[in-house]
DNA sequence: CGTGGAATTGACACCCGTCAATGACTGTGG
DNA sequence: CCACAGTCATTGACGGGTGTCAATTCCACG
């Protein structure tokens, strides 16, 4: 199992201004949606858009949870860990994923850049003035509670029922999912994070993880290209697998 | 692993009009707490109260979403099946807990009373009217929402990272808070689900749940009254083992 | 008291974690 | 251009925690 005590954590933000709300990609799929487009200019008045290096802290377990993030491209990791180092790895984070839910005043969770990562961050009181100002913005920011709460609860069967094949299986269709929602090409599936991410995400070590691959790969069900690209080959194959049979 | 083939899952719905949300003991815990006191009379008209026998379905995965509930008194199960019957609990709901998000337009998980049920129900249409008129009651749901999302991301770090002994601490310790805010007593801890409610809400097996609560028993954190019952005789001890040391 | 399901306990097997070695890849400096 | 170091991924050997299967025991309820 990873530890995560030596990581590296210092922060890495710095503003950057290139970015603008006007034509951001990530509009579509995120809370911005929810923002009418007479309403983008006060949107824009009221976000920093920022980049992060890759391994470099976004936001930590504990912090007072002073603002709220908006993904719009790279590759984020969201964990929490136990105090002997354990780390569970509960969500990837792509463009429009939205992050800095709350309860209470601290996060419950720490988040790191896997790749370079541009976001763009309210502060919290300012994000509440635009949620009340633009219904449509909260309406939205419910609709991506719900639906991360809906890949969590996939993410608790997978942990508490699933075996190490139908665990990696599952993770495949899944990446593939959402890059396709995203608009983009899921096959040949992109994996940015490392196996160590991979395994903290599944709850599984990185060993176990990296013998599924070569497992799938003798079974014919996928090919590596380089280690951070698979052709998934037998989609069927692997949602059967998925499915737990 | 208990499976799930056999449960009789015919619905034991059936309508009541005892309950008033006016005196509405689950109101200040639920997602009402955001209707003004005015709007109390609006509400009554748009929820059809009713009570669940125990084993008895309120929904099952895959039904389309055309109702939400709030749990106002007893004990639900949530749970997700795998096709082969290996079954996930992913939460236990009681007063004030809302249930009935849905991504797309079908539940993604089943719920079934454990104890007997009372709920209050919504129509879609009628919630999301609701939601339109009482922007507080949007508010509370998102609350409501970013909670549960909490209490997932909890689940996920014990089902990924913790060990069978750290599981059962665990739930006992959130077994605890919850009721202490709910403003119940927490110790002694009723547990009105079964030791196979348990294993498959902390993705173990009902031996492997007995066994721990045998050595909990054994090393004096724990005294049973009866097999539902339980005394927390060294929280702080409860405290240490679920935090992984 | 008798009955049936749930809970507990025991014996054993196996999947996955642990520990360790090797291989692949990347970037750096001579 | 190559040697080298460092990190990450892969592979192997082995052990342990938890699942599986089976036999009591415990209770709730008639």
């Amino acid at each position: 199992m990873s530890r995560n005590q030596d990581l590296p954590l210092k922060s890495f933000l710095s503003a950057c201004t290139t970015a603008e709300c006007q034509d951001c990609d990530a509009r579509p799929h995120s809370v911005c949606a929810g923002v009418p487009e007479h309403g983008i200019a006060d949107l824009e008045a009221n976000v920093t858009h920022m980049s992060v290096e890759p391994r470099g802290a976004i936001l930590m377990e504990g912090d007072p949870a002073h603002h709220m993030f908006n993904v719009t491209s790279g590759t984020v990791r969201v964990y929490k860990l136990l105090p002997d180092g354990r780390r569970q790895v509960i969500g990837f984070l792509m463009t429009g994923d939205f992050l800095g839910f709350a309860v209470r005043d601290a996060y419950a969770y720490s988040a790191e850049a896997v790749t370079e990562v541009s976001l763009c961050r309210f502060s919290r009181p300012r994000m509440e003035a635009l949620l009340q100002k633009f219904p449509g913005m909260e309406k939205r920011l419910l609709g991506l509670a719900a639906n991360e709460l809906a890949i969590a609860q996939d993410l608790m069967l997978l942990l508490g029922r699933k075996t190490a094949r139908e665990r990696l299986a599952s993770f495949f269709l899944m990446m593939v999912e959402r890059l396709t929602r995203l608009g983009r090409t899921g096959n040949p599936l992109p994996l940015p994070m490392s196996r160590s991410d991979i395994a903290d995400y599944l709850g599984l070590t990185t060993e176990t993880v990296s013998r599924a691959f070569t497992q799938f790969r003798n079974d014919g069900l996928i090919a590596l290209e380089g280690t951070d690209t698979v052709r998934l080959t037998d989609l069927a194959g692997l949602q059967e697998i998925a499915d737990g049979n």
